[in-house]
RNA sequence: GCCCUUGUAGUAUAGCCCGGUCUAGAAUUCGGCCCUGUCACGGCUGAGACGCGGGUUCAAAUCCCGCCGAGGGCGCCA
């Protein structure tokens, strides 16, 4: 079977009349018309119309919407309203059929709920609205890379099978590897920094994984994370870099992607910078001309939030956590050391990411496991790496797919993930 | 783990509150017929549904209970 194409659809246009073609793709729409027919077809740069008249209308049998076809025709002028030019076609081949009933309707001229979606992903991405999601997602991975690559950092691959489950916090899936007690790695903390010592400014983008039964708009089993982390950089550095990875996404989507704006109908707007930076410490005063009162050292619950993003509607940065409230490996400041080198980037109530300045003395980070009740001994592969000439660094995780709900303006990442995991739905 | 909402053809919905009018309605999809410029083509026509189980009642899509599924929120989230 001859599945050769010689023409993607973007290629087509009216200056070719008169050309013979061959293209290919999904019949979007099938209009019959009596003895002449239009139908319209999509490949991935887009759509064009083709007519069919006469005695050609023996091709139509057997044809139907969302099947696999290969046209070829002649291209000349059209009187649609939407298309200056369409192929006359002179065959028909039917690669694939599309079967009936399909579970959604591809054209997406009824939504379909996101649980009949999610159960037929795949076609959900003949969904313009839906393909265009993922073609933005792919636009913000390569403006991230881009943006990290020409700031010399490193792109690398840490491992998602871990053997310690001694970070704390988060539950991990256990898993069995090889008859040793293994783990999914909800983050690759340890790893990032280590890599410091030798590629000084790394970053991974990767799936991570966390054991929390959380039933949330904004949480997943699994989830994308972009991390990065830097030698010789402090707190307010990777923050910078934080910033600049963000409006460059904004920037690069709202300017090059039009098209995927119109289909989802929402208009990225560039946010301003430089973002505003709120310490913690200042955060607790104005909730509290909220009424709402929180001792120094307690953790900002999400209403709490939510009423500090009222004040701050858009991008934020929320600055020196009491160090109580922070992992193990967070440095202090120098004049206050109950604050901590520390920030989370929000997007009103929404955790974007969070990081900071890192400990990069053994004693000191030994000392700080002991006290938050964590076993040094279990750190030893992670702690003899700082008796290597660690430096100074500091780095920040931010969860991509919240990014994207914040992008595109929705509430759901399962809108923004091909195939979310949650605690409800591990298929397909 | 807790709370709220919800389940009607392939899809997306009306009907439910206030039981009888439901032989469950309109749309789209799918099948058949007609149609030479459609563009959400049109016209005629046909097929297709009350999540499952129990209960109340003369009568249940509608009210009640259980189960299952779904959506959302809280909590959890170094």
């Amino acid at each position: 079977m001859d599945i050769s194409r010689t023409h993607l659809i973007e290629e087509l246009n009216s200056s070719m009349e008169g050309k013979d073609v061959i293209f290919g793709g999904w019949v979007v729409d099938l209009r019959k018309l009596g003895k002449m027919a239009f139908l319209t077809v999509r490949d991935v740069t887009g759509m064009c119309q083709v007519i069919v008249k006469g005695d050609s209308m023996s091709l139509l049998e057997g044809l139907n919407r969302q099947s696999v076809v290969r046209i070829l025709g002649k291209i000349q002028s059209s009187k649609a309203k939407d298309f200056d030019f369409e192929v006359s076609a002179t065959e028909i081949q039917v690669l694939a059929k599309a079967e009936y009933p399909l579970p959604i309707d591809p054209i997406g001229r009824l939504e379909s709920d996101i649980d009949n979606r999610l159960n037929s992903r795949a076609l959900d991405m003949r969904n313009q609205k839906t393909a265009s999601i993922f073609k933005l997602r792919s636009k913000v991975l390569a403006s991230i890379r881009e943006t990290l690559i020409k700031r010399k950092f490193i792109e690398i691959n840490t491992p998602k099978i871990i053997g310690s489950a001694s970070e704390g916090g988060a539950d991990l899936f256990g898993l069995d590897y090889f008859g040793q007690k293994a783990y999914l790695a909800q983050s690759p903390q340890l790893y990032k920094e280590q890599m410091t010592i030798g590629l000084e400014r790394v970053f991974e983008i990767s799936s991570f994984y966390r054991a929390e039964k959380s039933h949330t708009g904004r949480h997943l089993s699994e989830f994308t994370s972009v991390d990065i982390e830097a030698a010789m950089m402090d707190y307010t550095d990777v923050m910078d870099v934080l910033e600049s990875i963000v409006v460059d996404v904004f920037k690069n989507t709202s300017e090059n992607c039009k098209t995927e704006q119109q289909e989802i109908g929402y208009e990225i707007k560039v946010p301003i910078s430089p973002f505003e930076r709120v310490t913690y410490t200042h955060a607790l005063e104005e909730l509290s001309s909220m009424d709402i009162k929180i001792e120094f050292g307690e953790d900002l619950q999400d209403s709490h939030l939510r009423s500090l993003g009222e004040k701050h509607p858009g991008f934020f940065f929320l600055t020196d956590w009491p160090m109580k409230l922070k992992p193990f490996y967070i440095h202090e400041k120098d004049d206050d050391p109950k604050l901590s080198r520390s920030f989370d980037l929000q997007y009103g109530y929404l955790e974007l990411s969070s990081g900071g300045r890192r400990l990069h003395d053994p004693e000191q980070l030994r000392s700080r496991l002991k006290e938050q009740d964590l076993d040094p001994t279990s750190f030893e592969e992670h702690l003899k790496t700082f008796g290597w000439g660690m430096p100074p660094h500091s780095g920040w995780g931010m969860g991509l797919d919240r990014l994207m709900t914040v992008l595109i303006g929705i509430d759901n990442v399962r809108e923004v993930v091909l195939y979310p995991r949650d605690p409800d739905r591990l298929k397909p």
